[in-house]
DNA sequence: CCGACGTTTCGTCCGCGGCCGAAGCGTTCG
DNA sequence: CGAACGCTTCGGCCGCGGACGAAACGTCGG
């Protein structure tokens, strides 16, 4: 009838976006990264499962598209995701994903140390962001809806108290505390700045370490201590069969 | 080194649904049922600017992975959204696919009617929507956070007195309150079952009414009055410029 | 200064998938 | 009962884009 349907805004950005998450190859390049680290061109190769000069073409589309920021150095080239929103879009197509026919996944041994503590874009996840969030929540710090999360006053309190600052990040419009929920647990933890803060802070306490190669994390004596006395996290809290003592 | 990388979780998945937003054509259609209405092939085919024939072998696609629901009627069939995590997939990616280089987008008459009220998938956007928000923040009826939101005690009351009542819609883990930030105002309004429970309403009240082939809708009389009693959302409060005013 | 390494560019091949026209099925109306 | 309508299926065309090998570029080490 009428000339033509008015040119949503940007319904052919949307498309342009998802059809450069939806080759196999970048997919799994950006899976990789959200592990949160940036990551080589080489290693990226390698988790996509195609050559270094295809890998490369990827690379240099998912770059000026501006889903992934480069940064050199010496003869390596280092990439990361360029934003948070572009970790949530992955976020959103995982849940879309593995809500589909519940393929039985075997849980193997490489999956318990995922299941956890693992990082989750920049934010902590598993089995230790679920309790952190929960027993934040217990204390009053955060208020954990399932559609979001609020920081209260005395959290924000404690928090600063424990050298934690929330920058504006540069302008960017990003929430100071976001649920994320996992694929894993199905159940929330922080995100967002807070969650930020949460993770890089651990890291630099070293309570936690990175495990090459994967997106896992290890907690340390000094996180298995510094866990428990500053938020209450026992190791028993962490079990992996807490969900049968609950359920 | 290693023989390959793990599997991850359905990265395979992503890349799946995600080709099948991919393509332009399928796009138009999935942003077409962002409105939230249920749509027919013919009329999917006029949004997404292709033939029937091309039409229907994308409908089937979608339909087969989950991402669309087919209901037939007469000679008719109503496709929608398969649940509101296909929305939320999309709007994360609008919110990407906005974010980028900011192309000057000259706000047209047709524009204004959207801007002012429209539906977002199943709940309220545009200044209504984030005029209600705001409104039920400041009465203490949700606590607004820009990264969530929760519904309080006595807005629970307030809502149940309205003969709003939250079902958990089968099962399914919906939120109850969720934010939702929108492209043209750049702000947050009310989405989650809350959401769909104010949109539902609104429309069976005759507060609102669809505007036909757009995502907008038109405030009637009643509905300006009932807003205005209700939740105490004058006309002004809605007025183009309102932005002139507050920035 | 030369070789090893990481990364990109170029050229080529090839297969997947979107698009349409024509035809087939089911429904609704005159 | 036949015509119009809505939608789907089929067959064929064609172009886009991902894959690799070979080679060029740039960086680090001996």
């Amino acid at each position: 009838m009428t000339s033509q349907p008015l040119p949503i805004a940007s319904a052919n950005g949307i498309a342009t976006i998802a059809a450069l998450i939806g080759d196999p190859a970048r997919a799994n390049i950006l899976s990789a990264l959200m592990g949160g680290q940036a990551l080589t061109a080489g290693e990226l190769a390698w988790h996509a499962g195609v050559g270094a000069p295809t890998t490369s073409g990827h690379l240099a589309k998912l770059s000026e598209a501006g889903l992934l920021a480069v940064e050199r150095q010496g003869r390596h080239r280092y990439y990361r995701l360029a934003s948070p929103d572009i970790a949530q879009v992955m976020e959103s197509l995982m849940a879309v994903a593995t809500a589909g026919p519940r393929r039985h996944r075997p849980p193997g041994p490489k999956d318990e140390a995922l299941r956890t503590a693992r990082t989750c874009y920049d934010h902590l996840a598993g089995r230790l962001g679920t309790t952190l969030a929960d027993r934040m929540n217990e204390r009053g710090l955060v208020i954990l809806g399932d559609g979001g999360a609020l920081v209260t006053g005395s959290g924000h309190d404690f928090l600063s108290g424990l050298g934690l600052a929330f920058p504006d990040a540069g302008g960017t419009r990003r929430p100071l505390c976001r649920v994320c929920l996992d694929w894993s647990e199905r159940r929330s933890h922080l995100a967002g700045r807070l969650g930020a803060a949460l993770l890089s802070c651990s890291l630099e306490r070293g309570w936690i370490v990175r495990i090459p190669d994967s997106r896992a994390v290890a907690i340390t004596e000094a996180g298995s201590q510094g866990f428990a006395t500053v938020f209450g996290i026992t190791p028993e809290l962490l079990a992996a069969d807490s969900s049968l003592a609950v359920g």
